[in-house]
DNA sequence: ATTTAGTCTACTAAACTAATAGACAATGCT
DNA sequence: AGCATTGTCTATTAGTTTAGTAGACTAAAT
């Protein structure tokens, strides 16, 4: 499950992406548009920044910025951030792998094999998918079809 | 993430598996077999007995077996039952959707078209392997080659 | 210097996870 | 009938994670 720390990331993530090349946009104003509390936001977008998903800039006219063109961010770097990894298990994890403690032979795991696969097709997708492409997905969305309904 | 709790079930259920057809199999065998607090492992399996996925029997000879064949079990239905559902969001959940109390227009909402994505991607693997199929692949695993080797 | 706006550390209530404990109920055997 | 065996059910708990909240601090602009 998804938690709401990464929803809220996502959200805010999709305002700047809006508001591109147009200057810092304020923690607040993110906060108000997309009904996130405002604190809880603050430490959301700082670790965005320490990643160098986001920027930032203090003081009058300040406020909190794209690192890279909305194209170049990967809707997987933002959940890892803030969520951790993608896989279902530590031992199928590519950017944190971790091996089970219990586990005799992790090659001939049957859950392993199975969680190997969502692994994969979950990173698939959240890695191919740019911040970008959701925004442009709500765009068709919006105009009552979906870009699935022309690609397949 | 998978839980503990989910990962000792599917163990579980591949000793179950192994043994289908024998009589049934004592909680504490299986605890033991598969290094599971056996307290922990008795409601597991009661969870999964109240799903209709596992039978059991009292008393002497007693033990615990599989309500079908480990090819009509999927392993997503363990894991629903255990865990709950697969979906990263309750809003693209088929099993157990609900709107998201903030969504103003679930249609166009960005993070939701990408989860569902995630959503089906998972639920198509882990609805179509079954225990069997678990069991098949950790068998192709031991003989040195992974079944998608050949099947693509 | 003052205001504006992000930064950093600490704290907390509620929920969830991974168990543990123990009384109870059904079944098979002698 | 009585006893051992094995699953059933309810309660409790320590530890972790989630979703915030609070407040002092720091940098930049005017």
């Amino acid at each position: 499950m998804l938690t709401q720390k990464s929803k809220y990331g996502l959200k805010a993530m999709t305002v700047l992406a809006k508001e591109y090349g147009q200057g810092p946009i304020l923690i607040s104003d993110i906060a108000r548009r997309e009904g996130i509390p405002r604190k809880f936001l603050e430490l959301i977008l700082l670790e965005l920044k320490n990643e160098g998903i986001l920027q930032s800039k203090k003081g009058k006219g300040g406020g909190y910025f794209l690192g890279h063109p909305p194209n170049q961010i990967r809707v997987g770097h933002i959940i890892r951030v803030l969520d951790g990894p993608l896989a279902p298990l530590p031992c199928v994890s590519k950017t944190a792998y971790m091996r089970c403690r219990e586990c005799r032979d992790e090659r001939t795991c049957g859950i392993r094999i199975i969680m190997k696969e969502v692994r994969d097709a979950t990173a698939k997708i959240l890695d191919e998918t740019t911040v970008a492409d959701m925004l442009r997905r709500v765009e068709l969305a919006v105009n009552g079809r979906d870009a699935l309904s022309f690609s397949i």
